[in-house]
DNA sequence: GAACTAGTACGACGAAAGTTGTACTAAGAC
DNA sequence: GTCTTAGTACAACTTTCGTCGTACTAGTTC
């Protein structure tokens, strides 16, 4: 009897469910703000492994579940990798003009 | 040989100095967004005593403290008031259509 | 002068956050 | 199957943060 396994899957809030301190807590650190900064370059997914943090896996895992928990990016597996996406429309509809100021800002070594 | 008593001073950072990280840290404590918001729509100067917070004292100058190291609000004595007024042109000029938008999006509490 | 008001300084405490190592799981390559 | 890759879970540790109480200072009022 034993089930077809499920597919791996995380929890993300919903658009409604995000809080402003909470995005602005999870951007205040400076290796989550790079990370959006990189991820918002890109335009695309982008594995875990693809950032090359100065951190150790573990402490690279807490910092994208963090990102993950504020509503600020998205995160589905394929393969054994991790892809990670920002939630630009639903983050630019909640928190109009938010993103793309502190995208603006981070862009310019503050 | 005693010298004149300076007038009470404090400092405060340079708009060259505002880091984005330290800001958004800044305002990522819901009492100090409350601040900042409370500061924005009275458009001017404010004793820390206007704002009735549930804290106490320390706690109050504690947050104070901490916005006015980030750059965001600049105090001065006046009496035994400490007034405090928003940044904003600073703010702006630094990281542009940042505090607009974080206004906005806590104006819907968020 | 004394009393009062507004806020600060400092130390303490508990909670939260950032980091790490070890052990583990899941998927792919062989 | 084994080996490797990519990431997770959990406990531990350290640092930072938010809060408070007590003692204090500066200015005002009397």
């Amino acid at each position: 009897m034993s089930a077809e396994p499920l597919p791996r899957q995380v929890g993300h809030p919903l658009s409604e469910e995000l809080r402003l301190t909470e995005v602005l807590h999870a951007l205040s650190d400076p290796l989550r703000l790079s990370i959006v900064t990189t991820l918002a370059e890109s335009g695309t997914e982008l594995s875990c492994s693809a950032f090359h943090l100065p951190v150790t896996k573990s402490t690279s895992t807490h910092h994208f579940r963090v990102l993950r928990e504020a509503g600020i990016v998205r995160q589905r597996y394929e393969g054994t990798a991790r892809m990670n996406r920002l939630r630009r429309e639903d983050l630019d509809s909640v928190f109009p003009g938010l993103l793309t100021s502190i995208l603006a800002s981070a862009g310019q070594d503050n």
